[in-house]
DNA sequence: ATTTGTTTACGAAGATATTCGTATATTCAT
DNA sequence: ATGAATATACGAATATCTTCGTAAACAAAT
C-alpha cells in the first residue's frame, strides 16, 4: 500500500540530483554554485526548483538551521534504472540487447570496461545453464 | 553549412515516430488508429502533433492527394543514437558501459542476444589491439 | 445540388516545466 | 539596535507540450 512509487524527475530536476549524488547533502547555494558553471539562471530558480523537488519527495531537507540542507531522497541507481527501462520500453522497443549493441558500437569503452562486461555475460550465462 | 541538426522529438512526438517507423508512410487516420488502441487522445490531436512535426522537419510528407501521406524523415537509428547519448551523458555521466551493465541487469535477454554482444565485444577488443 | 462524412487548418485552452521579481525572515557584524 | 547580507516563501510571467473545438475545403453518395 501506498507504495510511493518514484515520479521521474525533469530535465532541470535531473542536473539537482547529480550534484546531490555527487556531493551529497547540500545547501541551495552550493549546489546553485555548481550549475551556474554549465548553465545560467538565478538562484530563486533553483530554490524554487529544489522546493518543488522536495513538495514531490525528490529530495529531504533539513530544515533545523536557518540555512536548510537538502540531499537526495532517490538512488541514483533507482533513478538511472527507471530512465533506463522506459528508454528501453520507448525508444527501443523493449530490447534491452539492442540498446546495448547501440551504446557499445558509439561509445568508447575501456579495455577494462569492456573486460567487465564481458565477465558480467559470462556469470548471466552460467546462470541462464542451471 | 545549415546541418540540420535533428531536435529531440518529445513523448508524444516519439509515439507517432514508432509507428511510421514501423507501418511505413501513413496517414494521419492510420497514425491514430494505431495510437488509439493504447492512449486516449482524439484525432485532431494526432493530427496537429504531425503538423507540427512536420514543421520540425521530422517528418515529410506527401499532399499531392486530399488526404495526405506522411513519412518519418529521421531514421530511427539516428534517433536512438541522439537518445541514447544525451542519457549516457545526463544519467549516466558520460559511462556508456555503466548504462550497458544496467541494462543487462535488469532485462532478461535471451541467449542468442547475449551471444551477439559478446561477439561484438571480442570484435572491439580486437580492433583495439591493432 | 444537397447532404453526409472525412480531411486539413487554425486558434486557443489546459497542463506542465522553467524562470524570476519581490516580500519577508533571519543572521551577523557593527 | 541598526544595517547589510543572505535565506526562504510566494506568486506570477514565460515557455513548451498537449489537447481539442470549430470552421473551411473537399469527396462521395443520394
Amino acid at each position: 500500500m501506498s507504495a510511493g512509487k518514484q515520479l521521474k524527475p525533469t530535465e532541470s530536476e535531473l542536473e539537482i540530483l547529480r550534484v546531490l549524488w555527487e556531493k551529497g547533502p547540500s545547501t541551495v547555494r552550493e549546489v546553485h554554485e555548481i550549475l551556474e558553471q554549465s548553465k545560467d539562471a538565478g538562484y530563486t530558480t533553483t530554490l524554487k526548483l529544489m522546493q518543488i523537488m522536495h513538495e514531490k519527495g525528490l529530495l529531504q531537507r533539513d530544515a533545523s538551521s536557518k540555512t536548510h540542507i537538502y540531499a537526495a531522497a532517490v538512488s541514483q541507481e533507482n533513478t538511472q534504472r527507471q530512465l533506463l527501462d522506459k528508454m528501453i520500453d520507448t525508444v527501443f522497443n523493449g530490447s534491452a540487447s539492442q540498446l546495448v549493441l547501440q551504446a557499445l558500437g558509439n561509445h568508447k569503452s575501456s579495455k577494462e570496461e569492456l573486460e567487465k562486461i564481458k565477465e558480467y555475460l559470462n556469470e548471466i550465462e552460467k546462470q541462464q545453464r542451471k
